[in-house]
DNA sequence: CACCGATGGTTCGGTGAACGAACTGTGTGC
DNA sequence: GCACACAGTTCGTTCACCGAACCATCGGTG
């Protein structure tokens, strides 16, 4: 049989791509690698995935290019997104406007400003102040009025509430 | 527990977003959607998806609002995209241009113009001719040069293979 | 009218993935 | 050496996906 990741018959781009981040979790892990989480344990934490599905996951992103294991400070793996993991960024940006846009009553949850102009950043990644196109690395993410507030207790969804560049790891 | 669809504990939009339209098949039956395939049996053929799955898949995103069922020609069912259900093709052309930039040395397999202008059109959404915003309506579906030709004797890819306008019902 | 094929499903047994809890190994810091 | 955090692995259970077969309805055709 086809593996379950496989859309066999379908010679598109679309399907293609689904079949590299179509997974359950994949995707999710991906928006933390983007906001900044890069650890193993705290993807776990944070998520809540399973951690054979996680190590399943992230193993499967390295060997497509998607992340990079680096050995980071204190002995610690590191995943940090590629320059390939970087063009799914339209991806997710859209998949979050059409999720505030439909389900989120109050407002966006998170915004994105245009690092230094300070400009909003559209889903399409053009800034609203000065109509410069805003790489992944010039963003930075702020809470929108529906922002609800950090889970209980959890380090990450703390860390993930402050303003900060994408990219750029959590402390 | 959870339902398998869930992603609990996120209050994000992306998650959001993802309990929608995040599972196996979904996606590729809404950009079947956008190319103007409406009736059960055309995915069912065209995908080769479980029809038990497929009934499920359709039945929710009727009931989330993404797709309308209504009568066709005939007393058929046809599904169509509904404006909430068009706020998702950034996501589908975003995942394909992402796709076709990894997977397609040939160059993309299919691509998109503005009608009447005849411009290219961005995974933004903009025309590189006349720098209009192109609404999905509006939108050309024309094969590319990674295009590799329809499957064997399959009437829905051979008519997606035709240039025709997002949206607009195959004949 | 009886028949026939197409349509739009439903049912059902088998299989593989996801789940969650427990366990293991490995590298620091004290 | 010891404790602890980190980064997984193992394992039994549950659940969704799979594909093949079955069923009801509708529109035409003889």
């Amino acid at each position: 049989m086809a593996l379950p990741r496989e859309y066999p018959g379908q010679s598109c781009a679309m399907a293609r791509a689904l079949e590299i981040v179509g997974e359950r979790w994949t995707l999710l892990i991906l928006r933390d690698a983007f906001f900044g989480v890069r650890r193993f344990s705290d993807f776990s934490r944070h998520l809540g995935v399973p951690r054979a599905v996680l190590t399943e996951r992230l193993e499967f992103l390295v060997a497509e290019g998607v992340f990079d294991r680096v050995r980071g400070p204190r002995g610690r793996d590191e995943y940090v997104v590629t320059d390939k993991g970087m063009g799914l960024w339209p991806v997710l940006r859209a998949l979050g406007a059409w999720g505030d846009a439909h389900y989120s009553p109050a407002g966006p949850r998170r915004t994105f400003r245009h690092e230094g102009c300070g400009g909003a950043v559209a889903p399409g990644g053009r800034c609203a102040g000065c109509g410069a196109q805003v790489p992944v690395g010039a963003t930075v993410l702020v809470p929108g009025p529906g922002y609800e507030g950090p889970a209980e207790g959890d380090a990450i969804s703390a860390a993930l509430a402050e303003p900060h560049r994408l990219l750029e790891a959590l402390p």
